[in-house]
DNA sequence: GACTTCCATCCGCATACACGGATATTGTAG
DNA sequence: CTACAATATCCGTGTATGCGGATGGAAGTC
């Protein structure tokens, strides 16, 4: 039951929420993430860190880049539970508005580096 | 998105879960909350009004009872979320030493008051 | 009105956690 | 080994919130 809180507590967060809805949508590393959402590479990365503790998200060492992407529904902390809050997400004015600029962030992406 | 996360924020603690599980079972006021899950009454009514303002629960007077049911899906804070949080829920120890609780509770209160 | 019961809210205290700059770590290139 | 880029973690600070005793309000009984 106490997991179970930890787990709801892990969605209580708007910027955590953000990015479940950015990653289900594409893995990402931090620079991705720090670029889309505008905040500063310690709050990303210590969002991350709090969702991959409940294990919503995985991680990928890829060089440098950490790569992180969304659980699956068999592994996701929740359960069940994944499909209904995607769904609520992406009924979110704002989760639309991170998806237009996850979108325009990797076109240009694919000529510049992540610098 | 900012309700979104206050709504899960509500499911974050582990005395609120609780409370949601029992009141999955039946319509309780809150001495009978405090009597299963044995604590004080400021804290049950504390979880019970937050609960209410995320519409989650809704209230009912019967003279100097107040009792409180879970909202149904369609109104329930949550949505679609429910049925699979209830699912969730029931898969704890806990839920269903609560559960046993309550029945042997309401089985006495048959014939006692809430007293 | 006086008293009781049930409940909501107030209060001070303690803890959890979000923030973001600063620092440490890891990996790559030269 | 040095230098740099990407990331993780540390740190101090501020805010949110859980706790439970204490107080006050609402409804019933006499």
């Amino acid at each position: 039951m106490k997991k179970l809180a930890k787990n709801f507590k892990a969605l209580s967060d708007e910027t955590r929420l953000r990015i479940i809805a950015l990653l289900s949508y594409s893995e990402l590393c931090v620079c991705d993430l720090m670029a889309v959402l505008q905040l500063p590479q310690s709050t990303v990365s210590r969002h991350l860190a709090y969702l991959k503790s409940v294990e919503m998200v995985d991680d990928r060492r890829e060089g440098v880049w950490m790569y992180y992407r969304l659980m699956n529904e068999s592994e996701f902390g929740l359960g069940k539970l994944l499909p209904a809050l995607l769904e609520q997400l992406s009924a979110v004015d704002k989760t639309q508005h991170d998806l237009i600029s996850l979108r325009s962030y990797l076109k240009q992406r694919e000529s510049n580096s992540c610098t």
